[in-house]
DNA sequence: TTGTAGGCGTTATCAT
DNA sequence: ATGATAACGCCTACAA
């Protein structure tokens, strides 16, 4: 970087003035034909490579937002991130992307960067910090829009609470009472919804909670396996098992298949996101629909509204649809005996 | 950004100059405790933030690399991020991704962004121009490292050639003679290393090379499992699948399933990256293990080097594993009867 | 149609 | 220990 060509050197060379370049290379009309010509050959020739930084510390905008996201290793992540970048291209937006690994420090970290980098706008997803973005009353500082975190004002989020209760209902009227629910406390608000949906189905078709099928997970493969395997291990096991993503769902799935249980024959599944992955499973997975890149793009053109200067935008939330595939059926016969909840 | 403060608001507020508070801020043991103090006490109170983008323009330099890669929906993309994050912390960069999806257009539109961002290095991972890197001579510009480009002189890779060789070594063992390859053009230098690998080993072995068991396919599910459906209507259909990556195999095992057959009584399966969904698959994916993580750390620290100005380094070229598990076996008996390549 | 001058927020080089 | 001044590369009135 240490003798790029400026302006200046344009300038120089085509024996006129800098402004006259920077005017010629934005195509203003006013500059002769012959003039551009003159200085579009010359900085092609010279190398000459616009500094963005320059540019932004005198016009005080980027063209740049941030994003926050919880790590690039998660798919529905992945599906968010296309969208946003989709909107932004859009609208001559670039995206500055930044994890957070689900960690409040790092996040905040995360923030307090893009702004020093002087970002447009910033769109965190996942986020530990939820509506502490709310504290932010400074009018110069950069508009925050959030993704799964509804009760913040600037937000879009997915229907998580109804598509929890769609998954559970569609469990029960299989005939399952025995429902467990694999959690995933590291996505905050969104799973606070799935298992508050799922707790008030319950409720709703009179069945007894117990505390014993909620098991924590983080999301991962990993964590959906052993949460499944602890589930199995109760005196009493769960005839479904309702996770909080297709990733824990599969990770279930790899557990029930090593206990040489089938699915749905003895246990079903059911996972969350939609991922391509879920099509593809075996057997294929019965999961809620969020769609990822939907959340990306509104998220992107809710921010450029605020960036724009608008204020009258609202939450907006988005369906959770039930896709139900082949990892899901009837209760086992014979399930339910015994101390179950119900016979009980 | 309209009106943040700035350097020259916390001086007037601290009765003293500009530069003073610039030195304080960095922690200039020249300033006295006590001035320092009142500026920090200052800066806190009146929500100062430092601009990157002006304090660049000075120091030139980013301290931000640029990390242009195919697509975030690709795990194994994933752990390169994570790599390349991580050692990029480490050293004190901050990391500016992009996504080319695979478009050779939009990489070099990549590119050039980061160049007009003065980013102090670029990483490009899958790239579509390879050796097109080679042409930027000019002393001035940004290093670049590549990945699983082994041509280029600074680039780090992953031993595709032995990976492949191992793998289809592996299945002629088993008994294999018609090994199918599910290439992937999209990512070019990796596919083609992978290509010869398979076709060196077969011709090692004498297995004569036919044209109908090279099929292309995208990297993704839906890659894979069309590519699997296409080797399956052959007339003598392969006994055994070599995927360009864990992916492309999960889609052919699907294909495999739907078809009614069994995996590895009737098919073997071979994938490529061993994605922590490998050991997930049921049964288990039997794969060649690449460490995404660690390209992408040992990729930030060669282009640290570079951005040091150290000039005598050379490419770096990382072993990669077979990790057998269950999607492999012995060839089904009966195969290789009729107009069998071998028996012809 | 083009040139001049000032400034964006910061750091660096001299001074003092 | 601190201040004054001049950059960094670009844009934008205002002049001509």
């Amino acid at each position: 970087m240490h003798g790029s060509t400026t302006i200046k050197d344009i300038a120089r060379a085509a024996q006129v003035a800098p402004s006259t370049v920077s005017r010629a290379l934005r195509a203003d009309r006013r500059i002769s034909g012959e003039t551009t010509a003159l200085i579009l050959r010359l900085s092609e020739e010279m190398g000459y490579t616009p500094s963005l930084t320059a540019r932004h510390l005198v016009t005080r905008q980027t063209n740049t937002i941030g994003l926050v996201i919880s790590s690039v290793s998660d798919l529905f992540v992945a599906d968010v991130v296309i969208g946003v970048e989709q909107e932004a291209r859009l609208h001559g937006y670039s995206v500055f992307l930044i994890s957070s690994y689900r960690n409040a420090g790092l996040e905040a970290d995360a923030v307090r960067s893009l702004h020093e980098r002087r970002t447009d706008g910033i769109i965190v997803t996942g986020s530990s910090i939820d509506e502490g973005y709310l504290a932010r009353t400074d009018p110069t500082a950069q508009p925050v829009v959030l993704i799964n975190c509804p009760n913040y004002p600037y937000s879009i989020s997915t229907d998580n609470l109804a598509g929890a209760r769609d998954a559970v209902t569609h469990l029960v009227r299989l005939g399952h009472r025995r429902i467990a629910y694999l959690a995933n406390p590291g996505s905050h608000q969104a799973n606070l919804a799935r298992a508050e949906g799922c707790r008030a189905t319950l409720a709703f078709h009179a069945l007894a909670p117990d505390p014993d099928l909620t098991v924590m997970g983080d999301g991962t493969l990993a964590g959906g396996k052993a949460a499944a395997q602890r589930l199995l291990a109760l005196p009493q096991p769960p005839t479904a098992l309702f996770c909080f993503n297709d990733m824990m769902a599969v990770g279930a799935l790899c557990a029930l298949h090593e206990a040489g249980l089938a699915v749905p024959a003895d246990c079903s599944v059911i996972g969350f996101d939609d991922l391509e992955l879920a099509a593809y499973c075996c057997p294929p997975l019965t999961t809620v629909l969020q769609d990822g890149e939907q959340l990306g793009r509104q998220a992107m053109g809710m921010l450029f509204r605020l960036i724009q200067g608008e204020e009258n935008v609202s939450p907006v939330v988005l369906p959770a649809t039930l896709v139900v595939r082949e990892t899901t059926g009837p209760v086992p016969a014979g399930a339910g005996r015994g101390k179950g909840v119900i016979a009980a």
